[in-house]
DNA sequence: ACTCTCGTATCGACAGCCGATAGGACTATC
DNA sequence: GATAGTCCTATCGGCTGTCGATACGAGAGT
């Protein structure tokens, strides 16, 4: 009843991009950044993680190559191509229209 | 044409509630208001537009009644009932806590 | 050995959007 | 008085995305 979706579309994207764009991350790193980029208002669970970052390699905006993480347990980072850095242009471009139009939309009376 | 920048999940509602806020519409007009209070950048066709209408007043946000248009068609009025206006309180924090959280995150280097 | 944590991955249920489509009713034009 | 156009409501099917549950594998700690 109360599920209402706590990660609102098109967002997890952006966010994904954006905590890539300081450098490679492994899945739970990246879900961890998310988390503090936001304060803590974004969680992402692995359920919706990973397939958006097989959603997102198969857009061509990541790459991907297994390593070792911080504890020595095999990881897979992910790290941005000229594409995805592009796509976080875009997006973000997106997001403040959308978010100036809505600014806008709610402050009228 | 229009690029598919689709409605954001979530949003879709709250623009409702906020164009029914200053008073009772039928639904093309609530869709007409929408477009306008977002400066076009939202758009919502019928398709989206009447289930939502349907779902929100499932939920008790909304209540309607048939009455005319002002081109003399037969149109179902909708207005916000007091369920409604909480829901868009809720809402609109929800949306504000939200856009906070893009923003700090988007901002961080 | 056993368990805890880390890390990746998939599945099924569920919900929302959006284009296409439909149809009734009023209006305009010829 | 036909015909076409506009207004208004409505539904369907396909598609995509979220998310909890679940699983597996491997290193670390005891």
């Amino acid at each position: 009843m109360l599920r209402k979706t706590s990660l609102v579309q098109g967002t997890l994207d952006l966010l994904i991009l954006k905590a890539l764009s300081t450098g490679p991350r492994h899945g739970l790193a990246i879900s961890q950044r998310v988390s503090q980029m936001t304060g803590g208002a974004f969680q992402v669970g692995a359920g919706s993680l990973f397939p958006a970052l097989h959603r997102m390699e198969q857009a061509g905006w990541l790459a991907s190559s297994w390593g070792e993480s911080e504890n020595n347990r095999r990881a897979k980072f992910y790290k941005l191509t000229k594409a995805g850095t592009r796509q976080l242009n875009t997006e973000t471009e997106q997001w403040e229209r959308i978010s100036i139009a809505m600014a806008g939309a709610l402050k009228t009376s």
